[in-house]
RNA sequence: GCCGAGGUGGCAGAAUGGUUAAUGCGACGGACUGCAGAUCCGUUUCCUGGGGGUUCGAUUCCCUCCCUCGGCUCCA
C-alpha cells in the first residue's frame, strides 16, 4: 500500500515513491545540538518515525538521514557562556539527543551526517552559487538571491515576504522588493569561533548550505521525502529547494512533510522563550509508549497543545488499549475467536496511517477495538494466536507501541 | 497583506452524502448520607457561522461572505 501524505510544496496529498532498485531517500532535518531536545523535537522526529516504520512494514527499505547542525551561532553563544569549546559541546548535547529520540522508541537513522564533516562539500556548493552571479558581498557577508520562480516551484514565501516588509515598517529587512528570500552563503569568522578555510578568506558557510551538500552526497537529488518542523519552511527549506532549482532545475524533494508545532500556552515551544517541556522530562513522566500516543493524537500536520491533563489522559488510554489487547490474546482463558477481528484492526490501522499518517484515527480505531472486546469479553482461541499475534506485531512495527 | 487550519448543544469534541447528529464534562432530578463530597441511576426539549449551489438526500461536496486561531529571515 502507498504511503500518501499531505505534501506541503503542492498543497496536495502525494504519494512516496523511490527510483526503481533504490530504497527510498528520506532526509529530515535535524538539530542544532546546543541544548536538550524538548516534546515539539519529540513529536517532529516521531512523525518522520513512523512514516519509516510503515515503508519498512510494507517492506520498502528506507535509507534515513538526519544532519547534525554542529556549529551555528547560538551553539558558540552557549559554549561561551558554559566555557568550553564549541566542539566540546556540541558532542555531548548531540549524543544526549540522539539518546533522548531513542528513549522515545524511535528508529534512529543509518545515517547522522556532522556539519563539521561537510564544509569542503558546502565550500563546493558555495563556489558554485559564486558563479551564477547572483551574489554580492557586504562587509564580512555573501548572499545569493534567488531568481523570481513561477508559482509551484518552491514555497510562495517571496511573495509574503515582500508583502510582509510593507506591512511592517519597522521592518529589518532593507531592500525587501528586490532582495526578497537572499540568504547568506559564507562569513568571514576567526577562531575560537567556528572557521575553515576557502577561496574568499577563512569562515562559515550558510545553514541551508549544509543539508543541500548532504543530501545530494548521502542520497542523491532530488530525495524522496523531506521535511521536518512547520517552521523550517522558510527559511530553510525554501533555501534549499533554490540551490537545488539553480543547480538542476528541480526541487529538492518530491515529497515535502511538515510537522506542527506542539504549542504551550498557545504559542510554539521555544528555548528562546524558556517555555518548554524537555524530552527527558516527559519520558520519566509517562514512558515512550504514552508520550508516543499523546505527540501522535493529533495529525501529524496539525497543531498539538501541551497539556499535563492530556498527557495523563493519553496514557491512560494507551494502557487501557494495551491491556485490551494481552486480556485478549491469553488464550488459556478458553478464548473463542478467530484471529480475525485483530486483522481487520491491523488491516484498518494500515489504511488510516497510508492515507496522510493520520495517527489519530488510527488510534482511535484501538481505542474503539478495544471498547469493543473489553465489552464483550472477547479472547483468541489458543489454535487462532499465533496469526493474531502476527497482527498485533504489524501494528506495533507500524506505530512502534508496544501492545503485547 | 500573504500562507495554512478551523467555525457542531453551556463547554470540550466525534461523525469525510443516508435512520431520532456519538461521547465526555457541566447542569438538573433521584438513590445513598446527619450535611456535603465521592459513587450509582435518570434527565438535559435547544446545536452543524450567514447566503447561494450540486443531490432524492449535505455537518460532509462546490462558490461566496463573515468570524476565530496559527505562521510569515533564531527555531523541530
Amino acid at each position: 500500500m502507498e504511503l500518501v501524505l499531505p505534501d506541503t510544496l503542492t498543497g496536495r496529498p502525494r504519494a512516496v515513491r523511490r527510483k526503481p532498485g533504490r530504497p527510498v531517500a528520506l532526509y529530515v532535518c535535524g538539530p542544532t545540538v546546543y541544548d536538550a531536545a524538548h516534546v515539539g523535537h519529540g513529536r517532529n522526529y516521531l512523525v518522520f518515525d513512523v512514516a519509516r516504520r510503515f515503508l519498512e512494514a510494507e517492506g520498502i527499505p528506507v535509507r534515513h538521514v538526519m544532519n547534525i547542525t554542529d556549529f551555528e551561532d547560538k551553539l558558540d553563544a552557549r559554549a561561551e557562556e558554559l566555557g568550553v569549546s564549541w566542539r566540546a559541546l556540541a558532542r555531548r548535547e548531540e549524543r544526549a539527543f540522539l539518546r533522548d529520540l531513542a528513549a522515545l522508541h524511535l528508529l534512529l537513522p543509518q545515517l547522522t551526517p556532522r556539519a563539521t564533516e561537510y564544509v569542503p562539500r558546502m565550500v563546493e556548493v558555495a563556489r558554485r552559487l559564486m558563479r551564477t552571479g547572483r551574489v554580492y558581498r557586504d562587509g564580512n557577508e555573501w548572499t545569493y538571491t534567488p531568481p523570481h520562480r513561477a508559482a509551484g516551484k518552491n514555497f510562495p514565501t517571496d511573495r509574503q515576504l515582500a508583502a510582509h516588509a510593507v506591512s511592517e515598517p519597522g521592518h529589518p529587512f532593507p531592500e525587501s522588493a528586490g532582495r526578497a528570500g537572499a540568504f547568506m552563503i559564507w562569513r568571514l569568522q576567526r577562531p575560537p569561533k567556528p572557521s575553515w578555510p576557502s577561496p574568499w578568506g577563512p569562515g562559515i558557510p550558510g545553514w541551508h548550505l549544509e543539508c543541500y551538500a548532504m543530501a545530494d552526497r548521502l542520497l542523491g537529488l532530488p530525495v524522496d521525502l523531506h521535511g521536518g518542523g512547520l517552521d523550517l519552511i522558510y527559511p530553510h527549506h525554501y533555501a534549499e529547494n533554490e540551490i537545488a532549482l539553480e543547480f538542476r532545475g528541480r526541487p529538492f524533494s518530491h515529497v515535502f512533510l511538515h510537522v506542527g508545532f506542539v504549542l504551550i500556552d498557545g504559542s510554539k515551544m521555544s528555548k528562546s522563550r524558556g517555555a518548554l517541556v524537555p524530552l527527558r522530562t516527559a519520558l520519566n513522566e509517562v514512558g515512550a509508549d504514552a508520550l508516543r500516543w499523546y505527540l501522535l493524537s493529533t495529525p501529524p500536520t496539525e497543531r498539538l497543545p501541551w497539556s499535563p491533563v492530556e498527557l495523563a489522559r493519553s496514557r491512560a488510554e494507551f494502557l487501557r488499549v494495551r491491556d485490551a489487547v494481552r486480556h485478549w490474546m491469553r488464550a488459556s482463558a478458553g478464548g473463542r475467536d478467530s484471529a480475525a477481528s485483530a486483522r481487520r484492526l491491523a488491516a484498518d490501522v494500515r489504511r488510516e496511517l497510508a492515507r496522510g499518517l493520520a495517527t489519530d484515527r488510527a488510534f482511535r480505531r484501538l481505542s474503539a477495538w478495544a471498547t469493543t472486546e473489553t465489552e464483550r469479553g472477547g479472547a483468541v482461541a489458543r489454535t487462532d494466536r499465533a496469526r493474531a499475534r502476527a497482527a498485533f506485531r504489524d501494528i506495533e512495527a507500524r506505530t512502534g507501541l508496544r501492545l503485547l
